[in-house]
DNA sequence: CGACACGCTTGACTTCGGTTAACTTAGCTC
DNA sequence: GAGCTAAGTTAACCGAAGTCAAGCGTGTCG
């Protein structure tokens, strides 16, 4: 059974490479507030359990168990947010912290039963897949809000979860997944985006417009 | 924060006192599965946290802001328990080792929250009182089943959590918290004890009656 | 092409919670 | 009251995960 240190950095070098593709050293001890050495030797780690490939100096790379392990993690996590939310009327902006630590320490059985008393979800609160049990996950597809450039009817697929001011925002304009949106304009000079929300104008800058993630609407979206 | 060790030894401490008086080292180390130097070790260290007392040789002590850290692990745990069973569908025997692992990572908003969703009970599925979140808790008033003696009307209060094996038997014969129960002989050379039970005779060992804890019968607990 | 800067790794040390082995201490027995 | 035994403690050490300081590797730039 992995250390929850050694679930986070799984997790971490999971996220990174999904963020980002590379993985490196500095990267991960920014993410994990340590020190890089600390993620050195844990990369020394990791590669005796052949959790992870890495060849000094040239970044990381999860091997297929680290990567089952990883989505196990993220399974957890997700379904622990959406439990929090559905069942114990938590608010989505503040699950994150209590799924970080709740996450290492639940058995299998305890995961089971909320996926079922869930009905077998797909998607955390903030709109994230939840890998299966078996180790797989549903491809991302979304983009960022922010770098559509044309008006466009747009679907709200997710939205980034760590920062709950944020959320928050979002909560409050009525960006949420599975909300249609319509892209109206973007001011000029970098401004903000015009959206038209539940039939309301709002605006968004840029900056929060990163953390939006959206799909086009296909037909059986509908829309309004 | 005191770390889930220190946790489990001062939770440990309140138990040992709880059902000994005494709390010896050795007493410690086998509740704890480890040896006693760790324990020693420990002791000192508790101690400077003003956890405990200790003169050394002599046994030890909870301080009142130990038995309070005590009774907050004890609550979550016997509260996270009781979610297990009334609000999740877990059965009885099956949920002490998950509260076990999750009584250390919970947050206080998720205290409440359970509490709340609960109705504030002050009893876990095993009939234990749950301590209130000020730090004190309803005395114990109940005696183990094998010592009485005579024929009598008894109200079961508490069955002991720890094995999973006796409690799916405790079930089975109906023997929960909450049942009143006649005791209507013991049979010779320490033979079980017959017990009625919702109209069924059942037989329990004076081994599993130890682990049963019962009340007289109240006017206001009514009849059988 | 050589030098340099930056990022990565190694080394020496810390804290925490544990181990075994060796030694005290307390309490009983004679 | 001396001596023994069992329990408790101290000492030396281990592994996990972290720190800081110092030493490599690599890609870039003059």
């Amino acid at each position: 059974m992995p250390s929850p240190s050694v679930e986070d950095y799984i997790k971490a070098i999971y996220k990174a490479h999904a963020d980002n593709g590379s993985v490196a050293t500095q990267e991960l001890a920014e993410r994990l507030h340590v020190s890089a050495p600390a993620v050195s030797k844990m990369m020394r780690k990791l590669s005796a359990l052949k959790l992870i490939s890495h060849a000094p100096y040239q970044g990381v790379k999860l091997t297929r168990a680290g990567e089952k392990l990883a989505l196990e993690i993220i399974r957890h996590h997700r379904l622990i947010e959406l439990y929090l939310v559905q069942a114990m009327g938590f608010s989505w902006d503040n699950v994150h912290e209590e799924a970080e630590r709740l996450e290492h320490h639940i058995s299998e059985e305890f995961e089971d039963k909320i996926d079922e008393l869930l009905g077998h979800p797909t998607a955390c609160p903030h709109g994230d897949p939840i890998p299966t049990r078996a180790g797989t996950i549903a491809p991302i597809t979304d983009r960022p809000l922010a770098l559509e450039r044309s008006p466009a009817r747009l679907m709200v697929k997710r939205v980034s979860d760590e920062d709950a001011e944020l959320l928050r925002h979002f909560q409050a304009l009525g960006v949420t997944p599975g909300t249609a949106i319509e892209l109206v304009t973007q001011e000029p000079f970098e401004g903000p985006l015009v959206l038209k929300v539940g039939g309301k104008r709002v605006r968004l800058t840029p900056q929060a417009a990163k953390k939006v993630f959206v799909d086009a609407i296909t037909s059986s979206e509908g829309g309004k």
